[in-house]
DNA sequence: CCAATATATGAAGGATCATTCACGTTGAGG
DNA sequence: CCTCAACGTGAATGATCCTTCATATATTGG
């Protein structure tokens, strides 16, 4: 994410040589395991290392509290599903309206779902952090992707594409979301995925697409 | 809600003169403003007394722990917000199916954004909790409204109306959530509202509404 | 091979907080 | 008015946990 995160957020000092590099994706892999394991309450400084085969002290070398080991874990997280649907939709540059809305959604529920234990953690962590700047940043990025994706649809003519992407996007996005949340079950959430889209789809039809 | 408490998550004893019926309210309005003033990682035992000029031990009287006070607190406020949900739904029980997605959108929407600032301290502090149940009782008791009032409308005839259904609430619930979490400015969040309302609909005629 | 620099260690400090309990105060029924 | 139960108090307890720092080891460039 190129969100220039908050000064007390930054990360203390970048690794240089391998083995601290090492240490960093230790770090990053163990903060997801305790936090699938035993949850962000339980989520310690030094359960994180200990489970990353790492000291306390080491963790503080690289990230100089514990938000803001959370903040780059998040960071790196919300990178992955943006460059996944970034991709989708340079892919469908040119292509059809039909195509576009189906793709969109499937790249981005996909990212979400495949690791959808993963995600719903993630979820949780995100609430102890001033994660605004992140959250937007992301928005950004996914409103010029899909923006630029609609626009190039043959016979595409939207009369206000902002107000019709912020739209589409809050609801793709939040959908996602709630399925989550409601962690309904497996069959019921295969059910819905077609359905948003048709509905993203004549929704776009309608204004314009 | 009507959801059966985990065990260790209800309250220990319930008011039964006036004094402590005022007692139990004030700490509840207290949690919402430290809520708000404090944020979710500061909100303590010792603080919420305070704010609501009662002792700690007054409130370990009524709630067996921290975690039973918000269980207790979203409790509440998922009711108050399935209440006017079904009132509305009720409301428009006969209408078309034009008004009946108008009112539904417009009546969560405002239940949500009317205190806006207190739905969103509420949606932090679900995240520490075990409120799984929580979400079902709501998510049930709005199915069976909607579905009853969806059903109602002149010449309405669903193919499926539980996934017809299911995906509409997913829609609506999340899409306001995401409106939420990304704090978009009032006009935005003012022009989304008649898109999403458009949006249903479409969806809904097309589904046999 | 030798500084100089990067990286790693983990016991200890210090702060916060949830929860308890022994003891006061108030209200209601007889 | 008197007694018992309901209600209220808040200092003390005990546990957790973030963060630091003095010290040790590894790597690299020269």
């Amino acid at each position: 994410m190129d969100a220039v995160p908050p000064r007390h957020l930054s990360p203390r000092k970048r690794p240089r040589q391998a083995r601290s590099t090492t240490t960093v994706e230790a770090i990053f892999e163990a903060t997801i395991q305790v936090l699938l394991s035993d949850g962000i309450h339980r989520l310690t400084t030094t359960r994180v290392a200990q489970r990353a085969g790492v000291s306390v002290g080491t963790m503080y070398q690289y990230f100089p509290h514990k938000q803001a080991l959370l903040y780059a874990l998040n960071e790196r997280y919300l990178d992955l599903v943006a460059e996944r649907v970034e991709r989708a939709c340079e892919r469908l540059h040119g292509a059809s309206t039909d195509a576009m809305v189906d793709a969109l959604v499937t790249a981005y529920w996909d990212a979400k779902m495949e690791r959808s234990e993963v995600t719903r953690a993630l979820y949780t962590s995100a609430v102890e952090l001033d994660n605004e700047a992140l959250i937007e940043a992301f928005a950004r990025r996914m409103d010029v992707a899909t923006v630029t994706m609609l626009r190039s649809a043959p016979g595409a003519d939207y009369a206000s594409i902002a107000l019709v992407n912020v739209t589409l996007l809050s609801v793709i996005f939040g959908t996602v979301r709630n399925v989550f949340e409601r962690n309904l079950p497996q069959p019921v959430q295969a059910d819905i995925r077609p359905q948003l889209i048709s509905m993203c789809l004549s929704y776009l039809k309608a204004s314009g697409g």
